[in-house]
DNA sequence: TCAAAAGTGTTTCCCATACACCCATGC
DNA sequence: GCATGGGTGTATGGGAAACACTTTTGA
């Protein structure tokens, strides 16, 4: 699969002309999923310094170092930077290339997805130096709306298409909640957790109640039984009867 | 505050050095799927004249008209361009951005999916000017050969990651046909077709034969049932019984 | 003893699959 | 007639949903 380049090509690559073509700036954007204390999905936004849009509300995300790292690198750093987190979950969404989605030059984000596990998502609460903050998604047929202990934000309020993007990755991670296994990422402890807490994740992101009888039955059926998960020897009890717990396997648990 | 000033400025020279001087060439490729007159799922691939993987067969694509075009409107004019045909299904698949994907300089790919009902795609036989064939697609574990009268082709020997491209992207084809209306997209005419054709191309597209009283009964459910195609007046026959006809209603047929 | 949450078992219904069988045409 | 593909009907099994019921804890 690796490409061997010929004496005849390194000559012409050589003299390839690079400003053949005008060059778009590139970014990543990541819509930085969780759950929190009070089990509802929740993400960071940042309230941009800097015109264009500024003071208003916008993804956390920035620009490819060309040539020095892939896209998702730079997702992966970008994210790194923003939250401190490493090794969660992180895939590409979609691209967005609408040449006057950014009024200063034609800007084309590609646009992340990332699960951090229940409480490992810190903003700095009054670090001036960078006004980042999380909030709470409510997500119904009005639009999305964003909300914490002081401020709401409507999506279209929002910089950018940023509001776009963001219903697109709800979609996404509420289809895939079907067919994967992206429960799990956002469990507080992977190694140890009770179905009851799986279900309130499950819960938390369809935004419905489910039925814990069917819900175990389930989970049984397709990660106990195949091994994806194992239950381990201790209950944890807070109120009524006590809870086994489980833990995920380490061949299942894919990052 | 002196911090924060200083702070944001960072930012803005980050973005500024970024976006004046580093810039990636963006293009995009296209899987563009159909189905042969034998039944048979075919793309079209193109023999590069120029450096780099000179003489190595790739998929349709070309440079984004920075500031002209979005990347949605580079992929259906590299599409038009290529194969002449307008009003098709043409979405996003995924962006590829590793940096030495391309030997020349760095090169963001975002790869697109087009649906070419049967019999409408054509390749100038013969056209020395641009070498394109179409090649008929199979796909089992031991990867992605593409063949024609006259040539094998294998996964491995396509130009860049084209082979990875077009392996994601019949994944991506065979999952949606579970839950979209994509096989509509591929009838030689969606204004008279009939269960049988529909059902071939399901049977194409995922590689394995199907019940047809069965397939019937879930048409006719999901599609006559709920009115995105009404049956008509007429039959067509070739051997043995007369088969009805049906045709996709206004609403349901999406481009 | 009661509330609360965990856990078990049962019933029902839908739907995918399999398949037996009949129908209308050309040869 | 008979081969060929279109079309109808029925039986079966598995899984999702609804829900009645039991168990174990803390207060």
């Amino acid at each position: 699969m690796a490409y061997k380049c010929s004496k005849e090509e390194e000559e012409f690559l050589k003299n390839y002309d690079e400003s053949m073509f005008k060059h778009p700036s590139v970014t990543t954007d990541i819509v930085i999923f969780t759950v929190d204390e009070n089990d509802k999905l929740s993400i960071p936004l940042i309230k941009r310094g800097v015109f264009p849009y500024k003071d208003r509300w916008a993804l956390p995300g920035g620009f490819l170092h060309v040539g020095e790292e892939s896209i998702d690198e730079c997702a992966r750093r970008e994210l790194r930077e923003e939250t401190g987190v490493e090794n969660v979950y992180l895939s590409q969404l979609y691209t967005f290339g609408e040449p006057d989605r950014d009024p200063r030059t034609v800007v084309i984000s590609v646009a992340y997805i990332a699960h951090i596990p229940k409480g490992k998502l810190k903003v700095k609460a009054g670090d001036d130096a960078k006004d980042a903050e999380i909030f709470r998604i409510k997500y119904d047929i009005d639009g999305v709306v964003f909300t914490n202990d002081t401020t709401t934000i409507y999506e279209n309020d929002l910089a950018f298409d940023h509001g776009k993007i963001i219903k697109m990755a709800i979609t996404r991670l509420r289809n895939r909640l079907d067919y994967e296994d992206d429960a799990f990422d956002f469990l507080r402890d992977k190694n140890e957790f009770t179905i009851s807490e799986l279900k309130k994740i499950h819960e938390t992101i369809k935004n419905r109640t489910l039925d814990l009888p069917n819900f175990r039955k389930t989970f049984l059926r397709d990660y106990v039984g195949t091994g994806k998960v194992i239950e381990l020897d201790k209950t944890v009890v807070s109120k009524g009867k006590p809870a086994k717990l489980y833990k995920m396997t380490e061949g299942a648990d894919k990052k």
